[in-house]
DNA sequence: CTTTTTTGCACAATCGATGGTGCAAATAAT
DNA sequence: ATTATTTGCACCATCGATTGTGCAAAAAAG
């Protein structure tokens, strides 16, 4: 009745309290008591006083018991992005619907860090685990393989288990085509040492963006050199340095920007703060990531919005395949042109006025 | 030593392959070996052989003998939105500097999913809760009462609990008269009925920047009404209704917009994308939320950071008292000039380059 | 060589829920 | 009325780790 008390009611309490063993409080509350033959009489009795003493099954016990936990886990490289956050968005939403709790936890794209917490999720015996963006997913697919656990890569791809990732080289196609097709009633034309890329490191959607980027640039102009690639890692301040550095040398930034990711594009954010607006009153950026208010600059931003919704659909279909075989699906991403305010997850959300 | 089998080594198997009782492994393990008076070389003995096996505890059967998980929550209304996710970000660093383990989840703002979400999270005996924006805190703050679990409010504050929050009507005031002052050089000074504030709801936050935003713009401007503030919700798509519906009666937005938060701020991309450029050529931007692609819109977007780092170093603080007292805890947010790039909890991860 | 003290560890109960097994009472079949 | 079924539920072991208690053997004291 009341929220008495500071001990939450146990199957023993009520098994008390109706007068019944145990195992039968404990068949009626889970759903099993058709299965076991109780009388209808005694599972309302016994549901009657669960709700009037507010129980709630320990989860800890049922877990241990059955060594199954109903949490689902997502391991993302970090949460403040909207790509990723995002990502936890649609997850939460999925998981919940499918009636388990989701936990998103992040490892910060450290090899160690990510090993440890995926150790700590399988203490609590998670039952299902989706890898985002990890830098060593094999590693990590070795300890749910050892545990029993069913998991699946996202957005980095692993070589032991099934893999969902974007259409990274593609994806990187369509962005640069889309930069320079920009400059088509520009004065001068670009020139393809006008076009950089920045951003990224060795992992494989680098890797793909890189080689798409590079694909097409000598495709549509002609030529393309090392030296238009300057990987910074996936950290704003390293990208800042990369652009001081470029303007140090150039008195100016390249016409043609490819940025890595959403992660990147902060560091040319921290080189604006430092400079006067005509410093890039006429660049093209192409942004590899999504982010609404980014797609607003004051200078045309194209970015690509990663499917994450469909891979997570996709990501979910194959978990819950016996044994999904492990190869690498692609999804498409979207190109996105400038000045596009995208709808996301929050949509789905209703919101309830004053 | 191979990461062999499909199930994890127990005690049990230790207990055996050690020769020594189950209860002694269990002491070695988790370091109350000295004050159990066992023998040094028999500690060795079992650490070696847990490496050996992998040995990771069963936290689930730790968590149910002792009631407690090691796991420290922190409730979000969504996670697709920078204030949010950083202050996710934050959490989980601090949480591990503690040596237990974040969980984070969100809740939709919808008050039943939020208890809902709470009552699952207490029947994995969660250890301390931490609730950031919740529509509901007092009813949470019963769920937590009755199962013992410390808990406080963030962001938004509860009557039953300790509760740490943003200035709201602070920041308000400064936001409001950084927007006003953006006009002091302004061919036409802003008249009262040009500057509007949209987004936010019946909730504390958005009163007491109401109420701040207001007695500003009285004391500034010499007047105010009722008309200039449109509460919207948060939710971008009814942010978006708001903004045509005026442009649809005036011909033109407001010259001077306080926008109550970055969710209802995307409702104004929105907008704009409908829009051509010139329909907002010249307004000034106030947001009640940092997000660093905002600051470098094409108009004067003025910004407030909320400093989720301290509101949770404090409420870190705060929950590891005995019996904190039931009292607001206010933390000064930030102004954020336009085009200003700041730092994140992003900086703070190392980064391993190609 | 006894008695006392210390050392080193094993035993067993416990946390809460689950599910196989068994058994009495109620009902049906003969 | 007797045997065969079915119904309804209790009993108990189990999941893995923790911890209070007790008791031998070893060491120290007498």
């Amino acid at each position: 009745m009341k929220p008495q008390g500071k001990k939450k009611a146990t199957i023993y309490d009520l098994s008390v309290l109706s007068g019944c063993s145990a195992s039968t409080v404990s068949a009626v509350l889970n759903g099993t008591w058709r299965k076991r033959r109780i009388k209808e009489s005694t599972a309302e009795l016994i549901q009657g006083l669960a709700e009037q003493h507010q129980y709630t099954a320990n989860l800890q016990a049922r877990g241990l018991r059955n060594s199954r936990s109903g949490l689902v886990g997502l391991l993302l490289p970090v949460h403040d992005n909207r790509y990723f956050s995002s990502m936890a968005q649609t997850f939460e939403a999925q998981v919940r619907s499918h009636g388990k709790c989701p936990v998103v936890v992040s490892a910060s794209r450290d090899p160690q860090e990510e090993l440890a917490t995926v150790e700590t999720l399988i203490s609590y015996s998670i039952d299902e685990l989706f890898i985002a963006g990890a830098t060593d997913p094999d590693s990590v697919h070795c300890l749910c393989e050892a545990a029993g656990i069913r998991h699946i890569n996202i957005d980095l791809p692993g070589t032991k288990a099934p893999s969902v990732i974007s259409d990274n080289y593609q994806g990187a196609r369509l962005l640069t085509q889309a930069i320079i097709k920009r400059f088509d009633d520009a004065a001068a034309p670009l020139k393809p040492e006008e076009l950089f890329l920045f951003g990224g490191r060795n992992d494989h959607a680098s890797r793909e963006r890189i080689k798409g980027f590079r694909d097409i640039k000598t495709e549509l102009l002609g030529q393309d050199s090392d030296a238009c690639i300057q990987p910074t890692g996936y950290s704003p301040g390293m990208t800042q340095k990369a652009f001081e550095a470029f303007y140090e040398r150039e008195g100016k930034l390249p016409r043609g920007l490819f940025i890595n990711s959403s992660i990147n594009f902060e560091g040319l954010l921290r080189f604006m703060a430092q400079h006067p607006h005509e410093t890039f009153a006429d660049i093209v950026v192409g942004c590899y990531d999504y982010d609404p208010f980014g797609s607003f600059l004051p200078f045309p931003v194209i970015m690509i919005r990663q499917d994450s919704e469909s891979m997570l659909a996709k990501a979910f279909e194959l978990i819950e395949e016996a044994r999904p075989a492990v190869k690498i699906h692609l999804i498409q991403p979207e190109l996105v042109h400038p000045r596009t305010a995208l709808k996301g997850p929050l949509d789905s959300i209703r919101d309830i006025d004053a």
